[in-house]
DNA sequence: TGTACATCAGTGAACGCGCGTTCACTGATGTAC
DNA sequence: TGTACATCAGTGAACGCGCGTTCACTGATGTAC
């Protein structure tokens, strides 16, 4: 009872330990890059005794995984909303879906690297895999709707026109968004720009309409 | 004297620690993936003190940027001689270059993890960037050659093209060939099919002939 | 060719450190009656 | 409403460990004369 402060022990209980470790570790990958934590710090930055996480987590793989799969979820809600159900039209839709997943990766790096570069082998994770899947399959499915206003014969294969699309907001992001210990050079553009103009290019030689 | 055996220290001097604990190194992250090796267990395997290495490098990190320059250079060398010059064509050359670079992802996974998630910041690093720097200028001379080879008035900046052709060719890789500890999903073609179909698509809306 | 000496690449011991994980435990919570 | 008890989220001490780095040192190499 009484007052609650801001990020309080409420006593002997946390109360809400698993997600303070998460946004705890986030706060230090976000400022020293992915592996830039240590278990035992997190759990005393949350004000816990070192061997309280392993109620929550296995190891400490499985924080940095939990991390990761939350991070995945909100990639995937982010670009459902921007995607919109492909209003105003595909093409517009895609190029709002390229601007989220860089918005994403600059505004949660610490999330974006736990992400790509866990540190472990992510084939173990079922449930991590699951949102990624889930992330992917928005684009998977705007990638459809492009593909089928392509107009004739020469429709591209859905699947791959989303793998161009993803690699390509991918690889701009990790080269000059993400990552703060990454190697980065400098670029003569805004990302977005440069995601917008490539995404632009691509889509005019299938012919979809320009937004 | 007498037998040389097949990694040997020559007696007190080891003659090319430098250059042997690069290889080590490389050994460990192809292993592990980046940040999977200690400064001491790589002196370990060379068969030298724990202390010896610091005649060689500043510290940890140096080490890191020694592996991450050499595959820069590695990798420019690769570039240059895919780029051929731009023969057959500026298109079909580009192509090999795409295909260089996912290439040495695939044979050189651990030069490939230290390059581009070292685990610290480049920027203080003048000759690790500078090599970068050799490695991009291979495909944005490429770019240049393509963008002139674009009829009429609406040839694209070159500096855009490289990027374009760098960030996928790196999207690609990073997601479905690189580091052994990096989140990978399945893929359905191989990476080079995908690159290639990818770069097929973008030149082609350039008015780029097609190789 | 032989020797003195400067240079420098190694040694080995030591440092302080924080890590991840385990253990037997205890305090708080909530449920059954 | 009150009490007994099972459940479970914490504690705190301990473990063994390897790390990166420093230090004063010594052995090997190569050069000048």
């Amino acid at each position: 009872m009484g007052f609650r402060t801001s990020t309080p022990r409420e006593g002997y209980h946390h109360g809400n330990l698993r997600e303070a470790m998460v946004q705890a570790a986030l706060d230090m990958i976000r400022e020293r890059g992915p592996g830039g934590f240590s278990f035992a710090e997190v759990a005393r930055t949350v004000g816990v005794s070192g061997a309280a996480p392993y109620r929550h987590f296995r190891d400490r793989n499985a924080l940095v995984a939990e991390i990761a799969r939350q991070g995945f979820l909100r990639l995937e809600a982010e670009l459902l909303r921007a995607w919109a159900d492909g209003k105003p039209s595909a093409g517009a839709a895609i190029e709002n879906c390229g601007r989220a997943y860089l918005s994403f990766a600059r505004r949660e790096p610490a999330a974006y690297s736990a992400m790509f570069h866990p540190g472990f082998a992510m084939e173990d994770e079922a449930d991590l895999a699951a949102a990624y899947d889930r992330a992917f399959a928005v684009i998977r499915r705007a990638a459809e709707r492009v593909s089928a206003a392509v107009p004739g014969a020469r429709k591209p294969p859905a699947l791959m026109v989303a793998l161009h699309i993803w690699s390509l907001a991918h690889g701009i992001a990790s080269l000059y968004i993400g990552d703060p210990n990454g190697t980065r050079r400098k670029l003569p553009m805004a990302p977005e720009e440069l995601l917008e103009a490539g995404l632009l290019i691509y889509l005019q030689s299938l012919g979809v309409p320009a937004p």
